[in-house]
DNA sequence: CCGCAAAGTTGCGGGACACGCAAGTTCGTG
DNA sequence: CACGAACTTGCGTGTCCCGCAACTTTGCGG
């Protein structure tokens, strides 16, 4: 059987169900037009048991999002331990949005733009990416031989990735946009790294 | 008379009271167990008047603090033109919170706490700084002669600069810390302009 | 000084949400 | 196959947010 048993299974697929159905409905008929009683009804669930798995709607919605930044850490520390600290955190976040040539998923693109404008839902997704970033402070901090409890450092570093994930994502996301998201990623990152330099003007 | 005449200014006077009230109780007993009829109480007008306005308990709570952070760009735009950028961010930044050897207000640091410390009041004030980084990425692009609208780098250096104020006050909250909170945001700051280069083990 | 339009406040009511609780149901292990 | 644990569901409740329609205050022009 698999991980954790059938039980343990059946529960993730309906986590994953309602996360589905919650963002797919909201990109279709827009946030506010979607009622968590249509949620549950989508994924096959009484609307009470939405709320077993989970605390709102912009949760759900934002669950798989944050589960791919989760990885984050995991992917730091797959990278080469030679390899620049930066570099690190570039490719790995690179890897995570890379299609390799794959033009975007056009819902996937729809799920990014809902989070980065409707508002209820861009609170909820920034507030978990800064609880992730502690896990991500945590990897960054074994790397350079740091405590990410009292050092400055490594949380420094997570959360200035996060902000440049962010933008990264905006600046894709805009009109006349010919880049890749890894693309704008890898540019973002960079120049965070080079200590975004006031260009000579 | 004021700015605006009398009924703007009793308005914002409502409006401070609420925001105030707010803050107050939610410390004291804790945001959960602060109700709007509370707050509206608190301040002399009705619960529905509290939602005339704001929208939320989080937004009432909030709504000082992004009032500071919304003074950031005309700080920066007060700063002398040929002063470097991340000189001047770091100085504006430090001015915003400056006490000048003062002890800091239990009352203002309570409330630093609570919103970093309360999922939904993080939330709201992530994202309404994420708003307000619009403002401060218009100063920046003036400033360096670029187009907030298409260059990524105003907003990835506004984006960035918010992170480490965040990261700064975390810092600063912890235990056992005896730096000021200016101080905490210079170090931050000034990592982020040097390009967080990773230490040497 | 006064009355009137605009702006602000309030109460009411409804829609939605989140969750505790206690049944009922399903699962998987011994 | 039987039994306890885990999960689902319905119901009830407390809270929130807001539209709407009175009512009250404000301040301006005659």
């Amino acid at each position: 059987m698999g991980t954790e048993g059938l039980r343990e299974r059946k529960k993730e697929q309906t986590r994953a169900a309602l996360s589905w159905a919650a963002l797919r409905l909201s990109v279709e008929r827009g946030y506010r037009n979607v009622l968590v009683e249509d949620i549950a009804a989508d994924a096959g669930v009484s609307p009470r048991t939405f709320n077993n798995y989970f605390a709102s709607k912009a949760e759900a919605i934002v669950w798989r999002h944050i589960n791919r930044a989760k990885a984050m850490s995991g992917l730091l520390r797959d990278r080469p331990r030679d390899e620049p600290l930066w570099t690190a955190l570039a490719e790995a976040s690179a890897s995570l949005v890379d299609d390799g040539g794959v033009p975007p998923d056009p819902d996937w693109v729809a799920g990014v733009r809902l989070m980065l404008t409707e508002p209820e839902v861009l609170g909820e997704v920034l507030r978990r990416t800064v609880e992730a970033e502690r896990t991500l402070a945590e990897a960054i901090a074994e790397r350079t031989g740091m405590d990410a409890g009292k050092d400055l450092y490594p949380r420094l570093v997570a959360a200035a990735l996060s902000a440049a994930q962010r933008v990264a994502s905006e600046q894709w996301m805009q009109e006349g946009n010919d880049l890749s998201m890894a693309a704008c990623l890898r540019e973002a990152i960079g120049q965070l790294a080079a200590g975004l330099p006031e260009p000579p003007h």
